[in-house]
Order: structure tokens, then sequence, then C-alpha cells
DNA sequence: ACGAAGCCCTGCAAGC
DNA sequence: TGCTTGCAGGGCTTCG
């Protein structure tokens, strides 16, 4: 199966996505003036703010930064904030290309190219962020990045201490730490055999270094394996959604562990479908 | 402060 | 076949 991201035909955009989705457009962005804002489709997760195009146009793009699944775009006096939701992409187009349906902003530069975006379930938007972006609602309170040095095994087990959610939704908890959706905290407790039904304050030390571990290799595979397909940010469909990397646990409900047979189960834990094995994860 | 539930939206699949 | 219903998802917001 591929990999994460394909389920019912929509690519879920998961931090490894978005940071694929980065690393492809970076380059073409790099050193391009910012034309035209076209929003063809206002009304996203939240509505594009109408005077979004006026603090765009004619601003030079030097970088493309992710935070969480944030990508920014840091100008002068502020940034553009871009979020995927869970059908968003990112691609590279000839301006002249007629939009189709559900492609609801291009982001026009003057080198005859635009960024366009494409999110059938408007679940992402596009916002300013006035300088420094960093301090915008949004991120002022996200926790560390779960690839950076400040995601530890000491962190998570202090952070967890008398917290009785459960150790699955508290994982992706974006105070917690950022960038863990839903298909790679189910496949990261069944990689380090935690029941993702556990409170959080129930976590030894160990258990805690184990999910650190396995949080940061699944997530570093996927973006590895991402990095092959970067030519398809232009001019192809900009997704990037068929990394190598197996599921091992999500969507396979009823079908038996790959470690032990056992059939996998699935429980809702807040409010987010998780499948797990019962004789592996304890 | 914490935890649970609600909400935004569309495409797909299952059930009638 | 064509409807209706349910579900999926991130993450902010609201409620208890």
């Amino acid at each position: 199966m591929f990999a994460g991201v394909l389920l019912c035909g929509v690519i879920m955009p998961e931090l490894p996505e978005v940071e694929t989705t980065r690393r492809g457009i970076e380059p073409h962005l790099i050193g391009k003036q910012i034309k035209a804002l076209e929003v063809r489709t206002p009304r996203l997760r939240w509505p594009v703010p109408p005077d979004l195009g006026l603090k765009l146009e004619g601003q030079p793009l030097v970088s493309v930064v992710r935070r969480a699944k944030y990508l920014l775009f840091p100008l002068d006096s502020g940034a553009l904030m871009v979020h995927l939701g869970m059908s968003g992409s990112l691609r590279l187009i000839d301006s002249r290309v007629p939009p189709e349906k559900h492609e609801h902003v291009d982001l026009h530069l003057d080198s005859g190219m635009a960024l366009r975006y494409t999110d059938p379930r408007r679940f992402g938007f596009w916002l300013w962020a006035e300088a420094p972006w960093e301090t915008h609602p949004l991120l002022a309170t996200l926790g560390p990045e779960p690839l950076s040095e400040h995601f530890t095994a000491e962190y998570l087990f202090a952070k967890s201490r008398k917290r009785r959610v459960a150790i699955k939704p508290f994982l992706m908890t974006n105070q917690v730490v950022v960038g863990v959706g839903n298909i790679y905290a189910t496949e990261a407790l069944f990689a380090s055999g935690i029941d993702p039904r556990r409170s959080a304050d129930t976590l030894t030390e160990s258990e805690c270094q184990r999910l650190v571990l396995n949080v940061q290799r699944i997530l570093s595979q996927a973006i590895e394996s991402g990095g092959t397909t970067l030519k398809d940010f232009v001019g192809g469909d900009g997704r990037p959604g068929y990394f190598q990397q197996q599921l091992l646990v999500y969507g396979r409900k009823g079908q038996p562990c790959v470690q032990c047979g056992n059939l996998l189960q699935e429980v809702q834990l807040g409010q987010r479908t998780s499948t797990f094995c019962s004789q592996c994860q304890r």
C-alpha cells in the first residue's frame, strides 16, 4: 500500500508531505517577485483576507519556511502563511494554464509561473502574519518540532505527567509536539508497542524514549522518500502522495498484525480513529 | 487548566 | 440506478 497519505483518493498532507512541498517549491520561488494574488475562492477554512494581495504584490520571495504544518513565505513586513488542511496541495504551473475545479488560489510570479493552490475540501487557508510572524496566534503556542533537539524523551515524560488523556490524542496535540497527525501517531504507537488508549501519565521514561525515537524515525523516512518526487511540483499535480513507507496498522482494521497475526482492532480516541494490535501494544 | 465535543467541507462508499 | 447517510481529516473554538 502507498503511504499514508492516499486514502479515499485524497492525499492527506501530514508533516512529511508539507516538508516535501516546501523543498519542492522553494528553489522555484527564491528570487522571484510576486506579481499578483488571484483568489478565486476566498472561502477557505478562514476567509482569505481581502487585502492579502496588497501585502504581497511587488514583494520578492526569499525563502519558504515550515513550522508545524504551516508554510510561511517571509517578506519584509510579515509573512504569507499557508496551511494545506487535509486535501490541499501546491504546485508551480505556467500562469496562463486555466484553473480547474478546486484550484482556488494563484500566486503569480514575475517569472511567468504561478504557485497554484488546490484544495477540494477547503480545510486549508491563506493568511497574513504580521512581523515577527512567530508571534502570530496560530504559531505562538506551538510545541517543539518533532525532528528538533527539543523533542526528547525527557521532555515528553515531563510534559505527560498528570495528563490523563489517552496517549494518542496527547501525541497529536500541537502544544505538546507539532506535526504528528493521525496516521503517524497510529504508526509510531504501534512501533513502540504502546496501547493508544493508555493515559498519557502512565508512560514510563523508557516508553517515552521509544515513542520519541519512533516518531522521529517514521517522519524522517517519509520525508526522505518524498525527496525523490520533487520534480512533480512543477507542472505535475503537486502531490507528494507516494512515499514508499508502508503503513503497518493505519487503515488495516480487521487485518492480521504484521508482528503477531492477531486481528487489528479499532477504537475512537479524541474523535479520531485509532487502529492497534491488542497483543503487541500494551 | 483540562478534557471532550463541535465545527468547517467535500468526495467517496455503504446502505436503502 | 439514484438517493441518503456516514465517515474521514487538522486544528481552532466552545462548552462543561
